[in-house]
DNA sequence: TCCTACCTTTTACAAATGTAGTATTTATTA
DNA sequence: TAATAAATACTACATTTGTAAAAGGTAGGA
């Protein structure tokens, strides 16, 4: 498997604009950030800036402006995190998330029953 | 809700320590973790001190030891960084890990049944 | 052609993190 | 009592992250 950059979580908010609306240029990619946050442009551009460095973006100059292109899928991102998280906080499964959740009642009749359904679509689906 | 403190990754190995068998002085702290990673004991000293300063941690001296407890309770933290760890990346609940999890077939069919397990024995345990 | 607005490039800087080294204090032992 | 060993206290330093200001380049309008 490669090996996924490290992204940081305001790196993970520009990302994921690039990942809605790639390829996309620099002020487009300010213009959509600059209404979810208040990062001056220049914050937004550093962070583009590291995320090209790290080769979690890929940038080629049209003629004044750059356009951005992932190199990393956010499914691949989040699987990577999500493996991470779990390992540690969970020892590493899902299940053992889920069985914390369920004794801490954190998950309402609503939720079960979500998920019970969930479960079952999964069966449906077909096997292996 | 009272607010936890940050607690970062290496912190949070040593802080596994002193949950597990506080209260605990410094030297059985560096001793639990020496097994387990390749710290050398200044670098230990330095995260108790942090966690300390952090309020993660309360330190009373006996001798000329420290002896170790936590303030912060272990579900609690894992509690909060799975509630941010969940809005960054699968808007805020669970079930939707979960819903993909199961649609990039993460889950084995036996992860599946023991999960319908674990739901039907949420049930049994009571409404509410 | 020259200025200007818009981009890009360079530089900055504090806080948090990982990872210790050095110096100091103190209890114990010779 | 003086040396030693064990703890604690203080200092260090490179990276990463959040957050941006300042400086430089250029295409298009006056």
């Amino acid at each position: 498997m490669k090996d996924i950059p490290q992204i940081s979580e305001a790196e993970y908010e520009v990302m994921k604009v690039i990942w809605n609306f790639e390829p996309i240029s620099t002020p487009e990619v300010v213009e959509k950030l600059s209404n979810k946050s208040d990062w001056k442009p220049n914050t937004i551009h550093t962070m583009l800036a590291r995320l090209v460095k790290k080769k979690a973006l890929h940038a080629r100059k049209d003629g004044r402006v750059f356009i951005y292109s992932s190199l990393v899928e956010n499914h691949e991102y989040v699987d990577q995190k999500s493996k991470s998280f779990l390992q540690q906080f969970f020892g590493g499964t899902l299940n053992s998330m889920i069985l914390n959740f369920i004794e801490n009642d954190k998950l309402s009749k609503e939720d079960i029953s979500e998920l019970k359904k969930i479960l079952s679509m999964r069966d449906k689906k077909g096997e292996k």
